[in-house]
Formats: C-alpha cells, structure tokens, sequence
DNA sequence: ACGGAAACGTTGGCTGCGCCAACGTTTCGG
DNA sequence: CCGAAACGTTGGCGCAGCCAACGTTTCCGT
C-alpha cells in the first residue's frame, strides 16, 4: 500500500525537518521561491500546491524568521511580492541536505536502479493524476449563486 | 516525491470511504478483525498500527453502528474482545470494493507488470523499514524516572 | 505471598496537512 | 461603469499520527 509507505516517508521528512524546525509548507514555498523566483502568494500557493491561507501562514513565518520578505506588489497593490533571502537560501540548502540524507534512509533498501525505477513510477501515477487542480481561484466565490 | 503520490492516494482512498461514510482507522479495524479474528483493542492497535487510544474511537464508532461488538474478556478483565459482526462484514465487503476501484484509478496509468513492479518495490521498502514499532506498550510509562 | 512492573482501556490533548468559507480590497473586462 | 475575478487574510473543519496520564487488572521475581 502507496500509504503505508507515506507514512515511513513522511516520518523520515520531518524527522529531518524537525532539527531545523521547519514544517512542509515552509521547505515548498521556498523551494518555489528558489526555483522560480519572487512572486506572489497565490502563485506559490499554485506551484506548492497550496491553499492560499496556508502559504500565509507559512510566509509569516518564513519572513518572522527573517527567511523571506513579504513586500507590497507597486504594479498590483493586491499582491504581496514574497522574495527569499540569503538566510532563506541558507536554510533552504540545510533542508535540502535534510532531505536528501532521509531519502537515502527511506530508499536505502533498494539499489540505484531499482530507485530510478521507483521514481519513474511515480512520476507516471503523479503526471496522470498530475495538473494543477486546487488553484482554488476557482473556489473562491461559491456563496450560494442558483 | 513519495509523499505527492501519497496525497493522490489519500484522496481517491478517502473519496471512496466517503460514500460509506467510513474513515482509515475503521477499515483497518475491520480488516484486522476479518483477517486475524477477534481480539482485543490492544492487539488491533499492533495489527494495523494505530495507536491505543485511536482504536478506542474507531471501535466506538464501529460498535455504534452495529459493525463490531465489544465485550468484556472474562479471562481478562481488563481486556475487551472485539468481534466483528455480519453486518461489519458486509461493510467491510464495501470498502473493499470501494478501495479496489479507488486503487483502479490511481494505477490507472500503470501496466499490469508496471503495477507489480511497484508494488514490489513498495514492498521492499516496507519491509525494510517495517517492524511493528509503535506497540506504546514500552511509552505507556514515560512518566519521568531517572 | 507480596509488591512492583507491565499491559490494558480510556480521556484528553497536540501537531501537521489538506481543505473550505467568508471578508474587504484591488484590478480587469465587457 | 459595473460586475466579475483575483488577492491576502482570518477562522474554521476533518483526518491521521502521536503522547501523557489515570485507574484497573494481571504477571512475575524475589
């Protein structure tokens, strides 16, 4: 069971998140920041594949930890610009390290090709099942409209 | 990542449970119970790696539906012995089917060699990491001794 | 035989993640 | 120009995985 074995990674994860006290949402959002340079909330929401209030949360405490800055958009006075600092950078790659040491642990049962099988596996299922569905522009205005 | 798949996983698992209205912990007790027969709810917690205190619940749940039934084990007192009921067994059945379809879409883009494949390869990294570890019957009394 | 250790069931709480609903503001488009 | 849409924010929900503590009962070593 796909699961079960979750359940293993995601223990692994935040074992290895737990050191530097970060959670999930902050390694996405910085890693889309890194990626793909500032943008706005909702557009990391979209490449985190995040609720927009849960990219709050999680850029309000990126930015208290002084990991990024949240700046007011001139060109659009509704967004707010969230950039990653050298300090984010920083943390970002100890992540990284983080993850890339449970990923070994998790894995560590399986040879190099059988892992490269694994992940191409997956791929498979995420790319079919893939898109980008909660963009959640879409949910906004659900009040009652028969 | 595994932990993405996971979520698809998740989805389509608790999507399918919705129509019964039934949730993960439910259908594990109930698959513990079909698979090994009755037993007490300490022994379903180690079977299908919940904790004690979530089997409780999921056996509250299933008893006020009819599903299990729990009785005091006059062998030992403090024991209860669940036991699943008919009507536990159809719904089981259900499930079953339920998750069966649920397991249909999320593969859906795998062969069938390919599906064996994964699930080998989950397999293995299960096992690996496997045991039954979280028992709770050594963190019962963490109260501190130094 | 006794007393401490261990197992059991139960209550209650906490965290993380994935969501949705509603609001006020700002921008866009017909 | 006005309604629709996007944005940020607040607040809330459910599920899953845990831990802590309690009272009770059983087990085991001395």
């Amino acid at each position: 069971m796909i699961s079960q074995t979750a359940v293993h990674a995601r223990r692994l994860v935040s074992e290895a998140f737990a050191v530097s006290s970060a959670r999930g949402y902050h390694y996405r959002v910085l890693a889309a920041l890194q990626e793909f340079g500032p943008a706005s909330q909702a557009e990391l929401g979209r490449r985190g594949r995040m609720d927009r209030s849960d990219v709050v949360a999680a850029v309000t405490e990126l930015a208290r930890e002084g990991f990024v800055e949240r700046s007011a958009d001139p060109a659009d006075r509704r967004r707010n610009t969230v950039t990653i600092t050298t300090a984010g950078i920083q943390q970002l790659q100890r992540l990284d390290r983080a993850l890339d040491t449970a990923q070994d642990e998790l894995l560590a049962p399986l040879s190099v090709a059988e892992r490269r099988a694994l992940v191409a596996l997956l791929g498979k299922v995420l790319e079919h099942h893939g898109g980008v569905p909660t963009s959640r522009s879409v949910a906004d205005r659900p009040p009652n409209r028969s």
